[in-house]
DNA sequence: ACTAATTTGGTACGCTCGTGCCAGTTTCGT
DNA sequence: ACGAAACTGGCACGAGCGTACCAAATTAGT
């Protein structure tokens, strides 16, 4: 269901950033009914009206998140300077991306979604075609930033270096007390360094 | 609570079995108390008899997983030929102990759970330790295998190409019919490809 | 202004879940 | 053989869940 007058239009973006909020904090199995009504300060059977089920509240919580990802990137491209994007500060844009910024010690926490939505779709293929066009887009973003560094890549190097990126980063999330970014950070630096 | 009496201890493990089996199946969200006994053929009483909670049974579950993949592994080096062991059977190899024994076209669900409980790690902390232990013989496993092919290889690189194969996979996961194990070839066969 | 469509929000149903309880039975140690 | 320990299994409680329902209130279209 869609809103169709204002009021229920932005009742609904309520519904969907609490959702999406829910999302970040407890992952998937958070974003429940009486949780996003409280989140939001709306009755409960205010989800119910607006979003046929609980799937389609995820899916579009989500597609906020992922759309605000992508907001952000877009935004770090528009202000990169090309001349001062070199080693270092590269490594830590292409970080950024993938990862989000940095916050400190909440790291391990902040990157935790950006996996777990990719696991959760092999179970819940409705999620699939959403995932595709976010992560299509995020790839895409990703290439134009390495072509205004400087450093252009084909499409095939850039998944290289993703999936450096994402198998540094799960393979992080077992340590006691687990730092992502500082794995996938080495990794990507050995990756990217001349040979 | 463990078992004192044989017949118990056959009982506990055949509910570990039926947890293991409903974890490849279903994920964590499958294991519940009442599925584990029923599969097992048993009462509900005697999950909660024999496990102190959920945790201790998903724990129980995933540890036996475990053992069987390494178990495989260590079948695997043992029965390795060293004469025949190059190039695309090496990575078959690799990707066997990685990804488990191809299965044909269910690879894809074959292959989730394997990273369902990494990720599922970061949000449950008392799995760490176990995924510690399991992730760290696999990876000496790997090292070995490498040195009985005659490409010896340092702890960092092995840990580089297990990234690059988990990150192929996780990526995989969201294509319209997924092929992680496809992805995971293509990468790890120019990774390793001579330079 | 007035009817119709939309929105609101309180409530309730039916279900699954983890877990506690406990009288009965089996098994073990001696 | 016999007391104790281990085990069995049926049951029920309370909580949380997705979702349906519906009378009341609000808003939109004319």
């Amino acid at each position: 269901m869609t809103a169709a007058t204002p009021k229920g239009e932005r009742r609904r973006q309520a519904l969907v950033e609490a959702a999406a909020g829910l999302l970040v904090d407890g992952g998937f199995d958070a974003v429940r009914h009486r949780a996003v009504a409280e989140r939001a300060g709306l009755p409960l059977a205010s989800t119910t009206y607006y979003f046929d089920s609980l799937d389609d509240l995820v899916a579009a919580a989500l597609e906020h998140h992922g759309q605000g990802e992508l907001a952000y990137g877009k935004a770090r491209l528009a202000e990169l300077d090309v001349e001062a994007c070199g080693g270092d500060a590269f490594i830590d844009l292409v970080l950024d991306l993938l990862l989000g910024p940095t916050g400190g010690d909440r790291d391990a926490e902040a990157v935790l979604l950006r996996y777990e939505r990719l696991v959760a779709t092999g179970r819940r293929p409705y999620l699939r075609p959403l995932m595709r066009k976010l992560s299509g887009e995020l790839h895409g973003l990703l290439i134009e930033i390495f072509a205004r560094a400087g450093q252009p890549v084909g499409r095939e190097r850039v998944e290289e270096l993703i999936a450096l990126v994402d198998g540094a980063v799960v393979n992080a999330l077992i340590e006691i007390s687990p730092d992502p970014r500082a794995a996938a950070r080495r990794m990507l630096a050995k990756a990217m360094a001349p040979r």
